[in-house]
DNA sequence: TTTT
DNA sequence: TTTT
């Protein structure tokens, strides 16, 4: 059935980058999505989005894709349940990404900065691949498992090997 | 910025209809969206994404889409927060829908009514909307205030007249 | 960069599938999409989106969505020229689809029709895969050629197996 | 009927802004817009989508939107027919655009650069309306009559009055 | 007739 | 707490 998202928003931290017992890369981050309307204050506020992503583009954007990049991205919604450390059933929604693009670096917003870039850590001189955009070799997209994000998971171990697709 | 939403699944439920204080219609209902894909037991799954619709549309919605039915959504994703019975702050991630299309009623589905059909020809009872969709008039799309969407909602009447803005 | 179509709409005629010389299947049809406002006089009228489809779905498509089927399509649009008999370039607009989903088939939307049915050519006296959604493997989605489509082409044979990416 | 398109892109040009006989403000533009994979050569191809945008929203991209800006669109898939000098009926496929959102500025891109930029620190001429979106306000969204997109129109005279529903 |  |  028909599940596609698209959204445009700003990273509101680095991703975060694990790799699950079978050594798959998953990066998980929030997007703050600004709203097209202003509230009853007259302020624009903002949705913050979670969202996972898997496998080489997990990658591409931990590297790439820092605090405060705006980036696009395509997917579809998720939910899912677990039970938290108190024994209740906790819901969750989220995006799985199946590809973005950066469209705004934090080094780009914040001006070229020279060449002698002290940070080298995220710097991103580069600019050349600015506006491209990352997607999963179409071979690489995986039956998702039902444990498949880790998002607000108690616990990360809880991705077994066996619930994994690939 | 870009948030973009298209969905088409079935209510797992009748909609929830209900009347701000200041007569605003809201339903808000579950939509089952199958997978495109098995799980490792080769099981199809679904997501269950929670929907609210504002006014004209939510009535509409609550007349026509009833558990079962196959319907199309367009909107946005909006994430929103409050504080539970237990003082605990709650995220909830949902669908803000912007358009809703019949796809398949119930009565559709279930074929021309029982053993007792008399009229085989143009058997599609409840057809004469199938297919059709419904969209709020453009002026009536509201600037969405934080408490927009009842879901989760520990007590309806946490959303007060002030709280909306129309 | 992001190029994501969503659809919901009629099939005007049945799909015409053909094959290229390296024996991929292509699907082409035309999908009415019905507009959700009146124009001037108060008709609701229709866009005519041309739409292609690759390889098993183009198979699956043309055997299940017949004239008249409401399907859903998710994909993106994508131009491309070619130049006709009299020597002018002809531009060309339509969308490559990546999945569709069969919402309602003719047969029924006239009724089940029940069992003798007479005409195995287009009976979908099924029903069980209703709603359900074909998805191209992953690893078949191609790096599509600039010939990829074939609507409109002047000739059939122009796609050679040269132009083909797969 | 479901019909949704979001698209990020380069303009090709400066948008066209026009205004019909009744003043309404009319933009029309190419966006360029990068496939995400590579031909047979191994060269990534572009698809050329024309876009219209009305109204406020046509006055404000054509002042802010310039050649080469990355922006972000959001709309829906129109066709229609004409007949050109030559007697012939031409068939158009065109996006209009319900929203649009400025992601790169040409000033921005350029980068502080500009020979007689006096202020490196905040560098971003034009930049305060950066990653800001546009979004006729709703009560605008008009009924778009046939003759609504004079993108390959043999005459911008064409449109009369009598065409426009606003 | 095309953008970076 | 889930639909076909």
């Amino acid at each position: 059935m028909i599940n596609n998202v698209v959204l445009v928003g700003r990273m509101t931290r680095d991703a975060e980058l694990r790799y699950t017992p079978s050594n798959q890369a998953v990066a998980t981050f929030t997007l703050a999505v600004n709203r097209n309307f202003k509230n009853q204050s007259g302020e624009r506020e903002a949705d913050f989005i979670n969202v996972v992503i898997w496998r080489q583009q997990a990658e591409n954007l931990a590297n790439w894709a820092k605090k405060g990049a705006l980036i696009g991205v395509t997917g579809r919604i998720q939910t899912r349940s677990y039970d938290n450390q108190q024994g209740q059933r906790v819901y969750v929604t989220e995006v799985v990404a199946e590809s973005f693009q950066l469209l705004e670096s934090r080094t780009a917003r914040e001006g070229q900065g020279g060449a002698y870039q002290s940070n080298p850590g995220n710097s991103f001189a580069g600019g050349s691949d600015f506006g491209s955009s990352y997607q999963a070799p179409a071979q690489s997209t995986p039956n998702f498992a039902r444990e498949e994000s880790p998002f607000g998971s108690s616990n990360p171990m809880d991705i077994s090997d066996d619930d994994l697709p690939f």
